[in-house]
RNA sequence: GGGCGAUUAGCUCAGUCGGUUAGAGCGCUUCUCUGAUAAGGAAGAGGUCCCUGGUUCGAGUCCAGGAUCGCCCA
């Protein structure tokens, strides 16, 4: 078998998706992607993981978009030759999976779950997940994202939870497990905390009103002035928080003295106000104001002020009123000052229920009224708080205030920020060893690090585990009715300590098991209860220990997939170390505070160590008007159109090469079209060209005639070469955007030049051009693997073949097509601008470049004459010329324009640049050129500035060429074309014949002959026209495949009345087999009539 | 309100170490080439490099402030 002649025959207007499937056939038949990771058994691992997604919705484009990236930097570390496993993964846990079940159900509210029995709520669950998991798949396998879904990790997996627990227990014991009482956003209708996530969904936009409240100090005349836009929250108030670096002022106002920050004086109290004494914050510190506002039974008769780093000068009174239960920064500085303890929820007054209205507690002002029962948001029970403020000479002013508040997005009830009881990991005790870990990170793009990630990990708070829900890793941790608690690393610890094995570790059934307590001194988490008698420290404890009711937070279970994907530390010990930590990454910005968040944090927690060396992080892919896309505005895109439509290849080539991909997408279908049109169409084309005349060729390709090997295919497989140091340089940074772009330049100049140029030799079966063209195409297709899977294995089977698929080669070097050859690949760069100068010359001279001239005329020197000269013969046919002569500085066609070279006499003369540019520009540039080109003048020529002397080399300078008079001339830098345009009677009828082929091929076309037919010819027309036909009729014969050309000078007569329509293709493809049909056609060349019949003729 | 990013031709995007004529593709106009191409080539029109200030001999590029948009957070 010949390996020139590849074994199929291709259409140019095959359908990409098509060819697409019956490669994915073919990877199936052959298991490609198996075998492709077994042939790297034992090299060298590079690790991915899986960032697991959900499988309860459909996907979307998005998901596209992160799972070609996850695609190609595996496929690429593969061909590079490392072992590459890719475990896929399923995220299975979680609020969105209940929110479907509940309005699949019909529930609304913690309660309906409850009654409608957890044990089926989560059954339901359970079968949610997956929902969509076969279109899941279908996608995966139909975009080429090689993942092996078979041994997907799924994080509701027994195995899973059992990871999970250990880790939480290893938590635990390093004593970074405590439950606290913390400020949350709390939907207070529906009886339960929100995600942050879920509190994003509801912010709307309200006016709520905004009160001055004065608060007269207990020693002393003078008030605090605060301010608060939630009235509701002042019987909360404990305190008053001021910045100790904020200066604030005594003002005088009718007769009363009031304390602002002096920069919010004049805003609040009006322009010109007096001030009376300036002092900083910290004066305020440790004093005391008359408390409580509201009648509570709090705080017998004051409060204190205490510091608060979140206090600002922005708006407000620069005082802020703190109510520890009612907001985060109020909670952190009450720990702050010691008002609170952290370890005690009970220590924080909270005067209102968890329904959202006031307890018993709460009274008017002069304690008569009782506001107990009031749901706190009620706008009619702030007017009248208000009003009670008013009344008893404590409102200062009241305004309105609008916002953005977050209200509960599913029943719209405005949340309240609440203190509740929850699980949380200290991670604030490992912050250091965060940001150590995160600077072992290499971020794509970098900024990521410093910036988003790095900042958010510096504010670094607890991590909130908890969640009052149902379906999710139960917490495993038991406690008793004293407050011991256990926390549980493995079901058979559980087992030993309960005698009970389960078989589902999921609620309900995990809250079921009790067993009893077996501590002895543990206390630190009894509050205030005093100990029955007997349970002393150092006596066993015994009561029953039941879990506690709350499950995990998915994003811990996402986190830990490093281990729990391998049941480790229960099994699987070698595979967790051989698979940690991972290489690379990959997913949408909005996991900073996600996944790359849960990874980073519990492998610090747990190993002190990044689980990641290479991140990338992709952007949003916003629709073609720049909008976000979701299905309420009707703009997502479904991602099966567009694979149907344009295939897999041009979707993941949009992806990869249209923009960096964290910058975000702004999607068109017409983006993805130009992709197809000026890349996957011209690279197929090429291949098309390729196999075509490799058929048409077979015989003399099997001789095995060698070539010879020309500059041009050189040319070729060092500028491939080039490309393959490029690409690997740039996928080895994560590039793909770049690695991309080059292998489309290549593609372009192996299709637009080399192919173009060489055309002549593939259709004299040129054995080298074949042999170059097949080398590089092959190379393109390993370059490619990578980004376009499907058409770079379909292009490598039927060229080389030698594999079972291009997947499984291995990615190419510089070196193995012979490596660079940098002398040539710029003679051609300046042979190619000679050829772009001297085609505009022609354009500017409106004469065609059919029409051969006689002269162009090269000016050019040194180096650059010498590279025109090797490639003269590609420039010369390209331009259409007879000849190329050359000139050179010394010649008639030169002068010169002199100018600075600004880059490097810049740093030398600074300031006196502009005195350098004028001498510069001064001086006699035809003189300087000559003495600086020449090499021989080195030092003679300089200029005096400022007294300096300064000796010019031709650095210094930059030589600009000006083309004299009376040449089509165009000119770029320092090198010019000039074309001779004087046409005599031999060019003139050279061009002719020209025209005359041009037409004939035409008319071949038209007859739907194929490219190897031949024919008879039959022309006949004008004198002149014929007798440059006769003149060259062996070049008209070769060019147009005649095996008998017939001319005739017989005068025309063209038929008026369109009886001979030239005729067109014939749509009958047997029309060939018969040979001998008649085409002809008419046409016109100069204004001459040309009658063109042609029969083909079997060869 | 805070953090991060973006802003270059009608559209989509490049722009290296700061260097004096800011590029490419698409689209538009005119011309041209073609024994593979849905293509290729040439010319033309099209720019307040978001704004203001600063550093510098010199700023699309560096610094500060601001505007607009996006994301994340509050």
């Amino acid at each position: 078998m010949n390996p020139l002649v590849p074994p199929r025959s291709v259409s140019a207007s095959a359908s990409l998706a098509e060819v697409e499937v019956e490669v994915l056939e073919r990877w199936r038949a052959r298991d490609v992607f198996a075998k492709s990771v077994r042939l790297r058994e034992g090299a060298q691992r590079w690790v991915f993981y899986e960032g697991p997604p959900t499988a309860n919705g459909r996907p979307g484009a998005h998901h596209v978009l992160s799972r070609v990236f996850k695609d190609i930097y595996p496929r690429y570390k593969t061909m590079r030759g490392f072992q590459v496993d890719r475990k896929g993964g399923w995220d299975c846990h979680g609020l969105p999976v209940e929110i479907a079940v509940e309005q699949e159900l019909g529930l609304r509210s913690k309660t309906d779950i409850e009654r409608y029995g957890i044990e089926a709520f989560n059954a339901k669950c359970r079968e949610s997940v997956f929902a969509h998991l076969q279109e899941w798949d279908r996608l995966t396998e139909r975009i080429g994202f090689w993942i092996d879904l078979e041994h997907a990790y799924r994080t509701l997996d027994e195995s899973y939870i059992e990871s999970v627990w250990w880790a939480v227990s290893q938590i635990a014991q390093k004593n970074l497990l405590y439950e606290g009482h913390k400020v949350v956003p709390y939907c207070p209708r529906c009886g339960t905390t929100l995600s942050s996530h879920e509190v994003a969904l509801g912010y709307e936009e309200v006016s709520d009103p905004s009160v001055y409240v004065k608060l007269t100090l207990t020693y002393g005349e003078e008030s605090l002035l605060i301010w608060t836009t939630t009235p509701w929250t002042l019987p909360g108030n404990l305190a008053v928080a001021v910045g100790p670096d904020i200066e604030y002022a005594k003002v005088r106002v009718s007769g009363e003295i009031l304390i602002v920050a002096a920069a919010l004086a004049e805003k609040v109290l009006g322009e010109g106000v007096e001030v009376v004494e300036r002092f900083p914050g910290s004066k305020l510190l440790g004093r005391f104001y008359k408390a409580p506002i509201f009648s509570t039974g709090q705080l017998d008769g004051g409060a204190p002020i205490i510091a608060g780093d979140f206090v600002t000068t922005e708006d407000g009174t620069g005082l802020v009123h703190i109510a520890p239960a009612f907001g985060e920064d109020d909670m952190r500085a009450a720990i702050a000052a010691g008002l609170v303890d952290e370890e005690n929820p009970h220590s924080v007054f909270n005067p209102v229920r968890s329904d959202g209205t006031y307890g018993h507690l709460v009274r008017s002002i002069d304690g008569r009224r009782s506001y107990e029962g009031r749901f706190v948001k009620d706008p009619q029970l702030n007017e009248e708080l208000i009003e009670d403020l008013r009344q008893n000479g404590l409102l200062f002013r009241r305004e309105e205030y609008e916002h953005s508040y977050p209200h509960c997005w599913r029943c719209g009830t405005p949340l309240i920020y609440y203190q509740r009881l929850s699980w949380y990991i200290r991670t604030t005790a490992v912050r250091e060893s965060l940001l150590r870990a995160n600077e072992s990170v290499s971020w794509h793009p970098p900024h990521i690090k410093h910036g988003r990630f790095g900042e958010w990990l510096k504010g670094n708070v607890d991590w909130a585990l908890s969640r009052e829900r149902y379906w999710g890793t139960p917490l495993p941790v038991w406690r008793c009715r004293y407050g011991h608690t256990k926390v549980i690393g493995s079901f058979a610890e559980l087992e030993r300590l309960s005698g009970r094995r389960l078989e589902d570790h999921h609620r309900p059934y995990v809250d079921e098991i009790e067993f009893p307590c077996e501590d002895e001194t543990g206390l630190s988490l009894y509050h205030g209860r005093e100990l029955p008698a007997g349970k002393g420290v150092g006596v066993r404890c015994g009561e029953p220990m039941r879990r506690v009711p709350e499950v995990i937070d998915v994003w811990f279970d996402s986190g830990a997939m490093p281990f729990a994907q391998h049941h480790w530390p229960a099994e699987n010990d070698q595979s967790f170390r051989e698979h940690f930590p991972a290489d690379f990454i990959c997913e949408a910005l909005d996991q900073t505070r996600g996944w790359f968040y849960s990874l980073l944090a519990i492998s610090t927690l747990l190993f002190d160590q990044a689980p990641y060396r290479d991140v990338l992080c992709l952007g949003l892919i916003l629709d073609a008007e720049g909008q976000k896309m979701s299905k309420s505005r009707g703009n997502a895109v479904e991602p099966w159109q567009v694979i149907d439509t344009w295939g897999a290849d041009a979707f993941r080539w949009y992806f990869f090469t249209s923009k960096q991909p964290w910058d975000g997408y702004r999607f068109s279908e017409e983006a993805i079209a130009e992709g197809v049109r000026r890349f996957l169409k011209q690279l197929w084309s090429t291949y098309c060209f390729y196999v075509l005349y490799a058929h048409a060729n077979e015989r003399s390709l099997a001789e095995g005639s060698a070539g010879e090997m020309s500059d041009l295919d050189r040319w070729a497989l060092s500028r491939t070469s080039a490309t393959v140091e490029l690409v690997t340089d740039r996928l080895d940074d994560y590039d793909a955007t770049a690695a991309g772009r080059a292998v489309a330049e290549l593609v372009d100049d192996l299709s637009n030049w080399y192919v173009r140029r060489s055309r002549r030799r593939f259709w004299d079966g040129d054995a080298a051009a074949f042999r170059t063209l097949r080398q590089c195409l092959i190379v393109v297709c390993r370059l490619l693997a990578p980004f376009c899977p499907f058409v770079a294995d379909e292009i490598y089977d039927n060229l080389d073949g030698t594999l079972d698929s291009v997947h499984l080669c291995d990615f190419p070097t510089g070196s193995e097509l012979g490596g660079r050859d940098l002398e040539l690949e710029r003679a051609m760069a300046t042979a190619r601008q000679t050829v772009k100068l001297g085609l505009a010359a022609r354009a500017k001279a409106k004469v065609k470049v059919r029409q051969p001239l006689s002269e162009a005329v090269v000016v050019a020197d040194g180096r650059e004459r010498a590279a025109i000269e090797r490639l003269v013969e590609i420039v010369r046919e390209e331009l259409n010329v007879r000849q190329v002569r050359f000139v050179d500085a010394a010649g008639e066609l030169s002068r010169y324009e002199l100018k600075a070279n600004y880059r490097r006499l810049g740093p030398i003369f600074g300031r006196e640049m502009p005195l350098v540019a004028e001498a510069i520009a001064a001086l006699d540039a035809d003189e300087v050129a000559k003495a600086l080109l020449s090499g021989e003048d080195r030092g003679r020529i300089g200029i005096s500035v400022g007294g300096r002397e300064h000796a010019l080399t031709s650095e210094d300078v930059v030589l600009t060429m000006i083309a004299p008079e009376g040449y089509s001339v165009e000119r770029e830098g320092a090198h010019a074309v000039a074309l001779e345009l004087r046409i005599d009677e031999d060019l003139r009828r050279e061009g002719l014949a020209r025209e005359i082929v041009h037409a004939v091929q035409g008319a071949r076309r038209n007859a739907g002959l194929a490219v190897e037919d031949r024919i008879v010819l039959t022309l006949s027309g004008g004198q002149e026209l014929i007798e440059s036909a006769a003149e060259h009729e062996h070049y008209l014969c070769g060019e147009t495949l005649a095996v008998e050309l017939e001319l005739s000078s017989a005068d025309l007569t063209l038929a008026s009345d369109g009886a001979r329509e030239p005729e067109r293709a014939d749509p009958q493809p047997d029309s060939r087999k018969e040979g001998g049909r008649e085409h002809a056609e008419e046409a016109s060349i100069d204004g001459l009539p040309l009658l063109i019949a042609l029969r083909s003729v079997t060869a």
